[in-house]
DNA sequence: TATGAATGAGGCTTCATTCAT
DNA sequence: CATGAATGAAGCCTCATTCAT
């Protein structure tokens, strides 16, 4: 028990680490010694727990993205009216974004092919679960159906995205509620069910 | 003459080939063997064109931000209805994100702090003109003025980013102007005015 | 005593394994992991058994050499003629080297200094009984005297070395008893002494 | 032709540096830094002349094989009589074996199963000839024919392997003559054509 | 101006060795 | 005694950069 659960917090440790000097750095400016230094651990133990520098990147890009989709299929599935359904899952996607933005700048930077494949399932997993819920909100007739699911998809993500970038650049301070407020006035059939003040 | 002209089209060989490795590569994974390989020069003549891979880099990723920037504040300046310039102004975005969506992803790979900046201060050059554009809009009382201008824009860019993705990775064919009407609907205050079926 | 036992069994377990991969494969190529996995016994225990890896090498490559130099010295001193001592004793070493090819291969790629040593210690063993049969053949008549007993151990001994090599990479099938009476034929001053057809 | 010229100079340099370090140390004792060091070049140049390290070794190990042999057989196709022939290419070939008797060592310590053909490829050559040579000795009735060529080729050339070991090692002084007069001796049938007091 | 052979700093990775359990 | 997780020294190799031609 003792042992499996140094185990698991050792690799937690190494992945936050990781994380910490991956954010703002490109891929070949982050020292393994560094991450090691960081994580409290020697150089060495990192390959005890990943295969090179690439496999914690990846790793760590995609952790946690499971638990967050499988949270997202929960507020997708609970017992709400749509447009209660749509604003918890909107912020919480919002909160998601602004903590793993990584993840999403760093499709573009895979070397390895099968890795690459990986790395675009779980993209995909999230877009789904994301899909799942604009349609049903077009299914119950709450959303537009002029226009296609992954447009519908597009508009709700891009500006979360775009966002993270803005405020952390541009020093702007976009509020997720206004942007989800938005998207559900280009969305939403008849206005008046609009509400939500946050 | 025929000396600037030489020296020029080398210039551009070279940043269209550096484009092109970059394009889906990390910054690491480039060679500049291959980027010299490819503009059908030797390696040392990048060294003349260029300080160093950085700088190739930046130069490249910036490379038409500024004639883009120009063309999008000529749009804005057009004696046209806000309507018009709007869509003009988002289709000609639209495709420029498309093409050159790299230098948005390029924003948090820079190492050097000035370099840093002077990338900065073009993105901010785009996000101004855009954000010049819809104030215009707020102003002629077109859109909405109950959120600000950063609001919109963050809902007009940043689906038109998130589109060259997914429809590069996730095989989608998200239109532009499906996104523009998509905004419009959100931001303009009266709707009737909109109308714009391409 | 079944603590003697058991350790002298693991110790030999050790050996053996580490000659197995040794066999075929650098030193550098040969990972104490894979001992120590063929062996049956975690990897800390080899240092409880040899003081690292060079020392668990040379006690590998020189395993069995007293043994079978003991061995040796029996056969020079059994009261038979010296055509059956010689052919009983060129046997013996024929097969020694074929399955002990290793410990001559060796000699060359010892670092520390005071292995290499022990080592030629161990080798110059090997030679003086060789060299003492030889002698003895020449003392009792039957060998010639015009060159040195060097030069006929050299000639018995090269040749069954490099048997071993030929077979091995050549495919050949060269025979110990061939190469002995060649030797004879070479060595013995009244040909018909000669025979041993076996 | 001055760049052809230099670049093989210096090819030939990291060789002859590379034989240096290789011969009396263990592959992997020996650091391609103190191999470029001693040719005089830096430490990347040597990967413009060989693949890796193990490639290297290589190349070294078989640095003037083909050279020997095509001496060899010019020897074998001397208009000579058969007992001149011989003795010229046994101190030829002894001469060789001890400047390069790293190759010998080297067949056993090689990874790469592409290289390990490419290695016995030489090997063979070298094999071919010598056996060539004693193939006509038999054909001419010099050489005995109730042994194979094999047993002939390994009796002439064990001998002049083990020599090298034992002078080096042992401090013997065995000569590459005895050895020949020794396996003439053993080889030929009729022993009055022998001679060659040197 | 253009080249590409040469360089060497620097980082990833391996693996012998240690030591807490 | 036995283990194997952890370590970090050490070296191969890459590739941006330089410079003689």
């Amino acid at each position: 028990m003792t042992r499996e659960r140094k185990k698991s917090e050792k690799r937690a440790a190494i992945l936050q680490s990781a994380f910490d000097e991956f954010k703002n750095r490109r891929f070949d400016a982050v020292k393994l010694d560094d991450v090691a230094a960081r994580a409290g651990v020697g150089k060495g133990t990192l390959y005890l727990y990943f295969k090179n520098k690439e496999d914690l990147f990846i790793q760590m890009a995609l952790d946690g993205v499971e638990q967050m989709a499988g949270r997202m299929k929960e507020i997708a599935r609970m017992d709400l009216p749509f447009c209660e359904r749509f604003f918890l899952f909107g912020r919480e996607i919002g909160a998601f974004v602004e903590k793993r933005s990584v993840m999403f700048r760093l499709m573009h930077q895979i070397s390895s092919e099968s890795i690459q494949q990986e790395f675009m399932g779980q993209h995909r997993l999230l877009v789904e679960v994301a899909r799942g819920l604009l349609k049903a909100g077009v299914d119950e007739g709450v959303l537009r159906s002029d226009v296609t699911v992954a447009d519908l998809h597009c508009l709700l993500i891009g500006p979360l995205l775009f966002r993270v970038r803005l405020n952390k650049f541009n020093n702007d301070q976009i509020e997720v509620n206004t942007l989800l407020n938005l998207f559900w006035d280009a969305a939403v059939l008849k206005p008046e069910t609009r509400k939500l003040e946050l």
